[in-house]
DNA sequence: CTTGACCCAAGGGCCGCCCCCAGGTTTTAA
DNA sequence: TTAAAACCTGGGGGCGGCCCTTGGGTCAAG
């Protein structure tokens, strides 16, 4: 098969396809005759399970990971539950984080509703802003602002 | 002040500043002696106010263009209202994603208790993975595993 | 006068792709 | 038969928001 043949048959891009080649998580052979890459059945194998993976929330290193495993001969069960676990409990910080931002969002709009705008007086650059302290702790930077 | 004093008084990081002058976000007046950034307290009252912004969810960009509003002297309240209220929108529907993601991986999680290990068959790569199917819809990839 | 703390610019790295280029190949349709 | 459309190649840049490194120059304290 060719890349967008086996790209086609696991629901992924071209561009998807030649990503996980280059990083060697798919090995097709070449053609001699025009350089074309070559995939096998395995490979389609491969990338399925790469995309499932990836739908469970794995990340495209951990899923090199569990193939060089198996590669290895060995059974990469074990591994791929501790991996999970911790994956999963990393997602639940980071939705816990994002509430949190949520929170002083809508604290900040709801406190804004009241106040209205701020004259460029030359000294402010926006008092809803300047003004604003969330109650809480200093957190760090942006969590993440949805893709 | 130069950047590791400004930086300090905002309590970010050198880089960060250096970072924000590279981005037009602050503009530093050479010393002509020895090249340096001299930063004034305007440029300290700018780097607060996009610390504050972003620890309300704000991006670079966004603040590029609130902070652009007041430089052309109008009053960027309405634009940083309707932002917000965009802004927080998505996010939720970034935790909403994660939490969809979360429940996939619980359920995987659950129901992979019971099953044994996979013993390399040479045919599966990993069972656990490709028994698995999501219940619901085909997501597309990763929505964010957490930093 | 030497530490050590600071400064500079330019570049790469993270993650998971997507998109563009310029040019070669294969397939399809007129 | 040929021309257009659709594919393929490698290499590069871009997204966000920094962090870190390299290889220098500068400056205050002891």
């Amino acid at each position: 098969m060719r890349v967008a043949q086996l790209a086609k048959a696991a629901v992924v891009s071209s561009e998807t396809v030649r990503h996980y080649t280059d990083l060697g998580l798919l090995r097709p052979t070449r053609n001699p005759d025009n350089g074309y890459q070559e995939y096998s059945s395995t490979d389609l194998q491969r990338l399925r399970f790469i995309a499932r993976a990836r739908r469970l929330g794995f990340s495209l290193k951990d899923t090199q990971q569990i193939l060089a495993s198996a590669d290895n001969g060995h059974a990469p069960c074990a591994e791929v539950r501790d991996l999970l676990s911790e994956r999963l409990a990393a997602l639940q910080a980071h939705i816990e984080e994002c509430q949190r931002l949520a929170l002083v969002m809508q604290n900040a709009f709801d406190d804004w509703a009241d106040k209205g705008e701020c004259a460029p007086d030359g000294q402010a650059i926006c008092r809803l802003i300047e003004d604003f302290e969330p109650d809480i702790e200093r957190r760090p930077a942006t969590p993440c602002p949805a893709h």
